[in-house]
DNA sequence: AAATATTTATACCATGTGGTATATTTTAAA
DNA sequence: TTTAAAATATACCACATGGTATAAATATTT
């Protein structure tokens, strides 16, 4: 049986993740909170801990779903090529898709919480890297089924592409120009196809 | 003759602006800022109309600190691929010398700003617009020289380097790793040898 | 339906916020 | 050196901050 206070609680932070993401944590207020979600500060804070508790929360919310869209786009294709395509092809669609959720959370959490909130930095480094490695994974499988040249360094050329596509990401952002992520997109497609592929 | 509140103006932009700079904008506080410059709020808004005003100067203050580095090593060369290599070449102290500056102003405003401080957010936009056309204008430079391919597109090509690098910066920054910059660098110097040299 | 446990609202706390009027001090001019 | 002007410090303003103790309301169990 699902309780009042899960009901709740998820509805807190589905609420509330947008808001952290876009102003920060140190900039979000609990009248903020109170007043997106209609509760009073005694139903936030018998649901966490405190501000710090839920921002949290959030932040790993708001990546999740980043993270679902991403894995969805992905299953499309079952080969480890098509799939790295695919990635690079999700982030085509990463200004819209970001600006619904308040913007990129890595990026917008990356800068925000960097000397501020120790907790939260862990957590976002613990995304990057989790991430990277999800992509030097799939570069490892298609070497193994023979698509992929074996001579390239995995994490390196996960890395590379992890930091070209963040930052088109970013200049997207700050200009309000989807044009750098499709630029950037084509790009790393081409890396993809000129140092990935097998010839 | 320079004035008193010359002086202090100065001062106190100079104190306070790596402050803004880490902290960004809503979470830096006025106490921040007396209690590093060891003034008073009197002597803060005697010199400055209000704490907006304030960061704005100190971000400009900021972004003339590394516009600045970045010309004097441009300096170095007078040829304007030389040149493009030496801003690139500059990118790989990036790590070290933003951080004595308490970070890069248009990563950390530029995030910062957006949604929050449409004056800040505009200046970040000025900037970068300003800096992507001096890269752009060199390239034409190059091309008139006859070093410089002239089938490539000058502004969308500085477009391309600034996002690349931007996007080590950000990596470098939040990951705590340098080796980010050192990648993209050597990256773009490939891209820079293979599309804009003439062969 | 009554009793209990859980969840939410209210009212409050001490402290901090950006900003200002005014008194005091320091600087520059006469 | 006196005087006028500019710069700084003090003391305060109304309001917002994160957080909490407790009362009220709602679910859940018996």
């Amino acid at each position: 049986m699902i309780s009042k206070s899960e009901k709740t609680t998820k509805y807190i932070i589905k609420t509330v993740a947008p808001i952290f993401n876009r102003k920060g944590y140190a900039a979000t207020t609990m009248s903020d909170l109170t007043a997106a979600t209609g509760l009073t500060k005694g139903a936030i804070y018998g649901n966490f801990k405190n501000k710090e508790e839920l921002a949290i929360k959030s932040f790993n919310f708001s990546v999740n779903q980043v993270l679902k869209s991403i894995s969805t786009h992905q299953n499309k294709n079952k080969l480890p090529l098509q799939k790295l395509y695919l990635i690079t092809d999700f982030y085509k669609n990463y200004y819209d898709f970001s600006k619904k959720i308040g913007g990129c959370p890595i990026l917008n959490t990356g800068v925000n919480s960097k000397n501020q909130n120790n907790k939260l930095h862990h957590e976002v480094m613990l995304i990057i890297d989790k991430t990277q490695l999800n992509i030097a994974k799939l570069i490892d499988h298609g070497k193994e089924l023979g698509y992929i040249n074996k001579n390239i360094n995995s994490i390196n050329f996960a890395r590379r592409l992890y930091s070209h596509i963040q930052g088109a990401v970013f200049m997207s952002y700050a200009m309000n120009d989807k044009n750098y992520l499709y630029v950037a997109v084509e790009e790393m497609n081409h890396i993809i196809k000129n140092e990935l592929e097998k010839a």
